[in-house]
DNA sequence: AAATCTCAAAATCTCGAAAATTTGTTGACA
DNA sequence: TGTCAACAAATTTTCGAGATTTTGAGATTT
């Protein structure tokens, strides 16, 4: 009758995961991305077992995961740690994810269907929704804004025939966003994020590849910017 | 006095790995690469336990691992597969890999110094001697060969400075490194892969960048066309 | 004082068995 | 014959304890 009371507590948490591991990886996960887990922090088992309530092995695993990700880095007997970030890394990394999203973009433009346009659309009215109320002040829409900004870069390159290229940037892309959250905190109220998406979905439409490359890439740049600025300030 | 003797044989098999984790990422990936474990074969424990001599979730670390290298794949509570090939999956890898590893070369070239040539020629000279020992048939070198030519392609974009850039062309070079390997067993006597590297290597120390990178992708697209003569034969 | 050594304490790594899930089989029923 | 429920077997997933390695403080030597 009651199966589930004596010690069957082992479901998932989170919505989606098939297994503890999974729920487990999303979790420590999102924890990164959002500076929960700070850059560098020692990552033990006995503090990851009480706040994620999974076995040691199935920690590793999930750890493991991360770091194929790089978001996570291990030494051999030492453990594991929340990889480091700088600022010549983010350089770095945006230049990678510039080639990559800016070749993946031009191949997508030349093969999207109507399918794919309509996607792309929805995509941009999406994000544009939950920009609009994060700009009045909710920061708990982060996450959302995050995940329908994702979306919607994802909808741009949607049609790119490359598997690999796509798997390229998922990498990079999800690395940039783990910059743009520890950056977000503060935001620059100078920059105007929703012009910039509305200019790259137009030139997207209109087929214009050229353009629609160099707005993506300039879009790409301007985080990357903004960290420079506030974090090396030659003043 | 003696430690060992009881049940203390917990020690890696394999050269350089500091864990029996590493030991059983070294070793089944090294049977994939080579076709020892076939694509599409379901990787169940009961066998790998048998064959690697380690436990469940030693194996479940290694494996979650070669699938963070996409050499694996994986669906929850259905457990683990090797990874498919087929020619179109190859095509795209190479188109990508192009288009990472030209970029990497240009740079590399434009910020490599003296030492960098030194590592490179020195790079070439040991693949041209396991290339000239194979041409006489001795396939006991395989090995030897693919980890000399690894080197040498490593050594050509070594001194890029973009770690992320080097980041992706590794994961792209070991996905193409299997198919090489698969596709090596018949080897095409009408190819002067000597020759090849040779040439580009020549390109690169005389800083033609432009030249060394045309050259560099034509030699990334031999295999291709080589694979798709024999498997696609509309002859 | 600096370097080396010793040896507990702390942390990681590994295993085997139990729990949970999927897969395969049998037989009832239309 | 075909469908489906119930049960059994096979497989994956998870845990916790023990084995192994690293860490760090204090003692000893140079």
């Amino acid at each position: 009758m009651d199966k589930n009371s004596a010690a069957a507590g082992r479901q998932p948490k989170v919505v989606g995961a098939r297994s503890l591991v999974e729920a487990a990886y999303a979790t420590i996960r999102h924890d990164i991305l959002d500076g929960s887990l700070a850059p560098g922090l020692k990552l033990r088992f006995e503090m990851l077992r009480e706040r994620y309530g999974v076995g040691a092995s199935t920690l590793r695993e999930a750890l493991t995961r991360l770091v194929g990700e790089s978001l996570v880095t291990s030494e051999e007997q030492r453990g594991f740690r929340v990889a480091e970030v700088s600022l010549d890394d983010f350089a770095d990394l945006t230049r990678a994810r510039k080639l990559i999203e800016v070749e993946a973009l031009r191949q997508s433009i030349l093969h999207g269907d109507d399918a794919w346009e309509g996607t792309l659309v929805g995509a941009f009215h999406r994000l544009s929704k939950v920009e609009a109320k994060l700009a009045t002040g909710a920061p708990e829409l982060r996450d959302d804004f995050e995940e329908r900004n994702r979306d919607f870069h994802y909808a741009l390159i949607a049609a790119c025939p490359s598997r690999w290229l796509k798997h390229m940037h998922g990498i990079l892309f999800q690395q940039s966003e783990r910059y743009r959250r520890l950056s977000l905190a503060a935001r620059d109220e100078s920059r105007d994020v929703h012009a910039e998406h509305e200019a790259v979905l137009e030139a997207a439409l209109a087929r214009d590849v050229d353009r629609a490359c160099r707005l993506e890439a300039e879009h790409i740049d301007k985080t990357l910017q903004l960290l420079s600025r506030r974090f090396a300030p030659k003043t």
